[in-house]
DNA sequence: CGGTATCCCCGTCGATACTG
DNA sequence: CAGTATCGACGGGGATACCG
């Protein structure tokens, strides 16, 4: 399958695995915790199904991952050998939020954003009962732009078409914006400021909102670059 | 150049560099210290030039290399972001190390392990003056398989063809035991009785030859495999 | 030494359809 | 849900030659 570097020297070996397009995002989507197929079509959309499925085959032949059946549902999981690629994941997720200058517009996409915003959510952090909040992606036509997360208990749902429950909170934002803030280049509250976030709902909602996400490790990541232009403020 | 993935993910945004072949073993080679453009390609021997040249260009728009003319000689060399893979390239030669299994047999080059070698040789370690050391791959057709290292103060040089100095000292192996010993799978000491490693000269030489060497970052690592096999020995 | 230019093949990948 | 099948293009990259 993939070729050969002819090299003794580790990292060439590794990459003989890794240099091959979209192999380490399948890892990620494992290390982030998707099991199943088609969870993990949905962290990679742009992914065809036959070049995951094959994508599987070999990390499961390179003792990477390990399909199991597990009642009705097929599980795929990492083996021990895949669990410790976390570290190159990190690795390379660090480098990327340090020295990745300001994201391309086709970098943006708000089926993504939405997926991973909502396999991140806090459920602790969520009061008790169904809350549903609509997003609204203002730059992106009707369709793709609507979005609705319905939370109840530990049940964290996204839905692209209305699931007809009562709307809780409604939150407004462009995509841009919200990846940003999801990127940890822009805080909730500068977002706010900056009117790319609109949060529009009973006054606690509003307030507990942003605490009801874990944003991805890599917001955390201190940027090198002057990079994605967070929200120059004057203020503050 | 390399195709996006059309995700805003830092690690997909890494991976668009990375995924190309070459790209991160030009990185490696810069990382353990070569600038100039064939010392380049000694590291990476079945790279085309026009290759390597591609990925300089891309490397260098991505901002991780930086070309430079010092005097009558071209220099490349990692910047600041570049520096900063060197955690990616070692993440990787660590999980490497630790979960890929025997080499093949395609995998062992003595052009790249004598280069490889004469790159990581201590000279404070070496005696004043010069020293010659003849290699000799037991297993490989005469013309590939005779090096000679001279070492000469701060100079290291390794030849294909004999320099002509007297030989200081005579190593013999074959291949894959030389490689294993330069991978970490086995000791130079354990090579010595097991036979696929003898040297050859003045007694103090010989005693002190495995000391002049650095081995690999990656040797220390431990193996989570079997591993390649080192040798099984019922004493130890 | 430090690269470019060229050429062509073959494999990868993307797209789409389809199946149990 | 969990994939396989098919198909075509396109371009990556290997090899080699060549140049300043």
């Amino acid at each position: 399958m993939g070729a050969t570097y002819h090299q003794f020297c580790p990292v060439a070996k590794a990459m003989e695995l890794f240099d091959e397009r979209w192999t380490l995002l399948v890892v990620r989507e494992l290390v982030l915790g998707s099991k199943r197929f088609n969870d993990l079509r949905r962290g990679l959309p742009r992914m065809s199904p036959s070049l995951l499925s094959k994508r599987l085959h070999q990390l499961s032949a390179a003792g990477v991952v390990e399909r199991r059946t597990v009642g009705d549902e097929v599980h795929y999981t990492l083996t021990d050998a895949g669990l410790e690629l976390r570290s190159v994941v990190e690795a390379l997720g660090s480098w990327g939020a340090r020295w990745i200058g300001t994201l391309g517009d086709s970098d943006l996409d708000p089926r993504l954003l939405m997926w991973d915003m909502h396999r991140r959510v806090d459920t602790s952090a969520v009061p008790v009962g169904r809350t549903v909040v609509k997003f609204r992606i203002r730059d992106v036509q009707q369709r793709a732009g609507d979005w609705w997360l319905v939370l109840d208990g530990h049940d964290v749902d996204i839905c692209d078409v209305d699931p007809g429950f009562d709307v809780s909170l409604t939150v407004s934002a462009t995509l841009r914006g919200l990846t940003e803030i999801w990127s940890g280049d822009m805080s909730w509250h500068e977002a706010l400021r900056a009117e790319v976030l609109g949060i529009s709902g009973p006054e606690s909602l509003r307030r507990g909102f942003p605490g009801w996400f874990v944003l991805p490790r890599t917001s955390d990541v201190r940027r090198a670059l002057p990079g994605r232009p967070s929200i120059s403020s004057a203020d503050s």
